[in-house]
DNA sequence: CAAAATACTTAACGCGCGTAAAAATAAAGT
DNA sequence: ACTTTATTTTTACGCGCGTTAAGTATTTTG
């Protein structure tokens, strides 16, 4: 860095002494150019400061790096979380993710997808709200740019799909529960804004079936994503009812249950699985708070990496390939059981 | 919409009958042109789908209208709303908001402000560390564009500080906790990643003094953002070897504390101000959790909403004028005491 | 060592838009 | 109707880089 500051590459071709098609094909593949060259290069630039303009790079370039990255919303922390692994995965194979959060408004979703069009991404992955009247407007954008959804499926939509194998996980904890006391029944909202929460209802209805046992489902009015909010009024409403016809019960998710359990404990119901305890709470998500609830909550971790580092990779492949897949690609993980004190 | 898609600028002055040069100061500014013309071009685009290439514009416009959000860590739902809150003005006021996390890692907010230097951006809103190691960094960067500090100060750099009133803030719930039982002790990192921390401590003891206590601080060994964590390794030990002086805590920040509850349940410890409580616990931050926890926590709320937009008009007013401030301005808001039933 | 293959240089055009200058037109004022 | 003033149109160049084509240099091959 001892000269002075370099403003094109045409200045950077000139005290670099290479020439600037040269330079052009070296920023766009350091490997396309002969090992000599590329040193030659790579000394001028500890030399000099330069760095491609990117605008003018993703102006003329027929298909940019840039990768979305668009999430329901990123002030849960699971999405954080999740979106922060793709991320790393984006920049670990040379692209620059854009990362979104539709802030837990579907239409926001719609606008996002609609702003990423503007930086004409090379790919785009996303988690969906997967509202069923989302799904045209998600085709849609899925034919003019390769899109892997994450964490929600939308059934036949877009490249591929990767996640957790809901009806694995909640097979899993409703296992472990039936086992250690007395079988579950299900806690939900009403209107779920997430395709996986009707897969969970399905999964706990099967299971219970499987494990002999007769289901029971409380749906909680609310909308939105407010879920400890909710869990917390309407889990109260029923506990102190006395509603719930078993003595444990597996929410849909973990926000859910932190809710529960904070009305639990207002209402002064002992929560967990020892002596004394007259309610068991799980959740499902492992979301980050879930080990420091009172008592710290059972619950299903999902996969949060490998889900991450699946989607992207599939993302990169087809823009390897430069052809769509040919058949549409499923993958899903298998949750884990993390037991706390809850249950 | 009924026409075919518009490729550039060149075709859309073509058929919407409108010259080049006068779309262009449309799209810059739609108020610069004649009502008339205004109209037709608008009608134009009801017609035609067009939007100017972002790439092509960003290149050619002497400073763009992107602004750079740097936060110190989105997974921390608190800096998750601020920055939302930030966003939401930046869009408001017709900016292009890019937001960047640093993972809580301080050089990554090295990287995210040299990345951010790759897009021009017309300004920067920057929540810091505050790490004294980076303070030159930070007024190098400054140097180049308009940086306007919220959350955490550096003293004398950048062009404005906007946050929240510790000295305020901190003796607002030393008065209200002298005032309902025993005068706090102070609770908080041995080696805290933020100035703030430090404010708080400072302001804990002048309050202290003035309210004719003695004060006690407690320092948690431990690095990093796993608050929650240390809270409850740290926080615990405490309580079980029985170290606190008083009866009532006083958590630096709501993290600290919602891990410390978890440990006084974990321990069998009572918390809370009513009959029958061993402990009371305070934090500071009103962190969106913190409402859910055993017992919810009584704490200072900093007024997110009021931060985030005069940061952002703090800045905007800088890129109208364009002119840097003749003075630094700081600008503090106070914080409200929110009592619930940890304290 | 000559021929073939590969990598590079030179020269030139295009991308889509900002912007400046001069000429033409429209609106406002008297 | 004639200035004055505000807008728009025409024309043209520049931004920084991708990319191509033709020619030159370098490396590889037999």
């Amino acid at each position: 860095m001892n000269q002075r500051k370099i403003r094109n590459m045409e200045e950077f071709a000139a005290v670099s002494g290479i020439s600037r098609p040269t330079l052009s094909k070296y920023f766009n593949d350091p490997e396309s150019v002969r090992q000599s060259t590329r040193e030659r290069i790579e000394k001028a630039l500890t030399l000099y400061d330069y760095r491609p303009n990117v605008f003018a790079v993703n102006q003329n370039r027929r298909r940019t790096k840039n990768i979305g990255v668009v999430v329901p919303n990123l002030a849960d922390p699971f999405f954080s979380e999740i979106g922060r692994e793709v991320e790393l995965a984006c920049l670990a194979a040379g692209y620059s993710p854009i990362l979104l959060s539709s802030h837990g408004k579907p239409e926001q979703e719609r606008d996002n997808l609609e702003a990423l069009r503007a930086l004409k991404p090379a790919g785009v992955l996303l988690a969906p709200f997967g509202r069923a009247s989302d799904k045209a407007d998600i085709e849609d954008f899925g034919k003019s740019v390769p899109v892997v959804l994450f964490d929600a499926n939308i059934e036949g939509v877009c490249e591929a799909f990767v996640g957790t194998d809901n009806f694995q996980s909640v097979d899993l904890i409703v296992e472990y529960l039936c086992r250690s006391g007395e079988p579950p029944c299900f806690f939900e909202m009403k209107s779920p804004s997430n395709p996986n929460a009707n897969k969970r209802r399905q999964a706990y209805l099967e299971s219970m079936q499987r494990h002999g046992h007769a289901p029971h489902i409380y749906q909680a009015e609310g909308e939105g994503w407010k879920f400890e909010e909710i869990g917390s009024t309407e889990g109260g409403r029923l506990m102190s009812a006395g509603a719930f016809v078993t003595n444990t019960v597996l929410c849909s998710n973990d926000r859910l249950a932190i809710g529960m359990l904070s009305a639990a404990y207002g209402l002064g119901i002992r929560v967990g699985h020892g002596e004394g305890s007259a309610l068991r709470i799980a959740g499902h998500d492992d979301h980050p708070f879930s080990r420091y609830t009172c008592p710290p909550l059972t619950t299903i971790a999902q996969d949060y990496a490998a889900i991450a580092n699946r989607a992207a990779s599939t993302l990169f492949r087809i823009l390897d390939t430069e052809t769509r897949l040919s058949e549409r690609e499923e993958t899903l993980f298998d949750g884990k059981l993390v037991m706390r004190g809850s249950a």
